[in-house]
Formats: structure tokens, sequence, C-alpha cells
DNA sequence: AAGACGAAAGTGGTTGA
DNA sequence: TCAACAACTTTCGTCTT
């Protein structure tokens, strides 16, 4: 659907469309494509509750779809962008006047937080798409009245943060409260209360998506990276990734590959990048020595690397 | 001297009565 | 709403390289 048929990175045709999360996903190499399936389901049906008949097919969902495209562009085209909106809006408050004044102070607020929505997402490289996606759930519940009795910015922050998780991009708590000063537990509230209350389903953050990330900081080859990839897989199989922390565990997997492949870095440096103490590091490589049986592949290893 | 290891106590969040 | 609980952190002493 939607007229990709290739996969832009290998040229593949062998695509798998993930609906629900509005991705397509290549099968040979693994690349999202990442395409404007602007599906969400939950969200549009309760417009169409609520919206009447008439804008069942033209209504709120264009809305969103106009807004999340003119996004992307510039500066001098965002004005339009707001006047569609509003003239979308006039529609609505012909019939019902009081919904002027709450319109517009919806308009006010979105200007500021999408400046701030986009500062932070500059500061964080956050790929356009989850940008724009952050950018319609903070729409959503900004006119869901889901704001009022929190700040702004922390709103934007956790529109950001579920953004970055549906797109398997994900950046931790620590970095987005740094990226915008707001304390990682508000963040972590008015992002399980917006997705609570928006009906966004996240997956379970994988610790896989954080691999490719510590290891660039890290500086590790990509052979040390894909070894720690695998590593993770065993892992889940043996169930030992269930209700810790993903960070920690893919600290531990980098950990464990770098010293496999005689990267060896100290447990403080993966913690640091990683966001996790030493402490939660030894844990968790304790736990993968054990279960996985690594323990003489890594003997083995450490053996040839000292001649 | 620096890193690795582990014990013990403390913190913040989830869960279930 | 509160208490029990698991995961994680902090701190600190000891062992290893």
């Amino acid at each position: 659907m939607y007229y990709v048929k290739k996969c832009a990175e290998c040229g593949s045709a062998n695509l798998f469309v993930n609906r629900e999360k509005g991705e397509i996903i290549c099968k040979d190499c693994g690349l999202v494509i990442e395409d404007r399936m602007v599906e969400f389901g939950q969200e549009w049906r309760e417009f169409e509750d609520s919206g009447g008949e008439k804008r069942r097919r033209t209504g709120a969902p264009m809305t969103y779809t106009q807004f999340d495209q003119g996004l992307g562009t510039e500066v001098g085209q965002k004005a339009d962008l707001f006047q569609l909106q509003s003239k979308d809006r006039n529609k609505f408050f012909r019939l019902r006047k009081w919904q002027y004044r709450i319109s517009t102070a919806i308009e006010r607020n979105l200007k500021l937080a999408l400046a701030e929505l986009k500062r932070v997402s500059s500061y964080l490289k956050l790929p356009k798409m989850v940008e724009e996606e952050a950018a319609m759930i903070y729409t959503q519940a900004v006119q869901r009245g889901l704001v009022r009795g929190r700040s702004m910015e922390s709103v934007v922050a956790g529109a950001l943060y579920a953004a970055c998780r549906r797109h398997e991009v994900p950046r931790t708590l620590d970095e987005l409260s740094e990226a915008s000063s707001i304390e990682k537990k508000e963040i972590g509230r008015t992002y399980r209360f917006v997705t609570r209350e928006l009906g966004i389903t996240i997956l379970p953050s994988n610790p896989a998506d954080y691999i490719a990330r510590f290891a660039s900081s890290l500086k590790l080859a990509a052979e040390t990276q894909s070894k720690a990839v695998e590593i993770l897989e065993k892992a889940q199989k043996e169930e030992l990734t269930s209700g810790r922390g993903p960070t920690g565990i893919a600290a531990a997997a980098l950990y464990v590959a770098a010293l496999m492949h005689g990267e060896k870095r100290t447990q403080r440096e993966v913690a640091d990048v990683a966001g996790v103490t030493e402490v939660t590091i030894r844990n968790r490589y304790k736990e993968l020595l054990e279960k996985l049986n690594l323990e003489k592949e890594l003997k083995k290893k450490q053996k040839l690397l000292k001649r």
C-alpha cells in the first residue's frame, strides 16, 4: 500500500507492511521504510465518535495529515498551515461559538510547543519522521485537553519519547531529560499518561535497538556489534530480558561482545554511554555468562587473544 | 593504580489487596 | 490508598591485573 514497492537500501521487493505501526520493513536488510501511513486506528475512531457523521471521511484525520506533512517544510509555509487548520475549524465553531476560544488557545499553544519540540528534536538529532509523529501525538494531546495541569514542555518531551519508541529509535529518558531539562520522572509520567489516554500502543523497547548507538559511542567494530545482537537474541530466548531495563541488558551484551573480540572496554565506559551503573552491567553480565554458557567461549577467545 | 567484583542499604516505580 | 516487591543505584571494601 501507499506506493512503496522496493526497499531503498537493497532494492528488494520483499517488504513487510506493519499497518498498526505505520511502517514498512524490508525483510531482507531490515531497513524501515517510513511511509506516511498515518493510521492510528484508535484515535480516529475516537474522533468519528465525537465528530459526527459528516466529518467521518474528511474531518479531523485530514487535518492531521496536512498538519503532519507541513511540519517538514519551511517556516514560511507554516503560517499557511495554521490558517488551513483554523479554516478547517471555522466550519466547526460556526456551530459552537465557545469552541473558538479553545481552538485559538490550542493554536497558540501548538505554535509554542512545536517550536520547543523542534528544538529538543534537533538537539537529539532525531529523524524527521519521529519529530512529525511526536508533533502529531502532541496535537492530539492538546485537542483532548491532556496538557491541562502539566507543563507544555513535559508533554512535548513525553510525546517525543513515545514517538521514539514507536519508531524503534529509542532514546533513554535520561537523554530526553537532558535535552528538555524536564525531570526524568516527570517525562515518564506524562509519557505514560498521554499514551494511555490516546490509546497509543507501544511495544516494549527492545535492547537491540540500543546496540547500534552505544556501539558507535564506544567506537566498537561492526563485528562486535552483531555479536552483541546475537547474544541478545539468545538472551531473549532464555527469558533473561523480561522485566529488566533494556539499556542494562544491551550494555552487558555489548560488554561481553567487546571482550570476545578483543576490543575491551571497561565496565565504566560501557556503563556511561548506556546510562546505567557498573553494578547493573556486572549483574547482567553474570547472568549472561551463566545462562548462555558463554563462559567457555569467552575463555577460548581470550586465550587466543593473548598470543 | 585502575579495574573488577560483590555485599548492603537506599530509591522510585509497579502491583495487588 | 498502602504495603510488599523487584529492579536499579550508591557506596564501600576487597581482590585482581
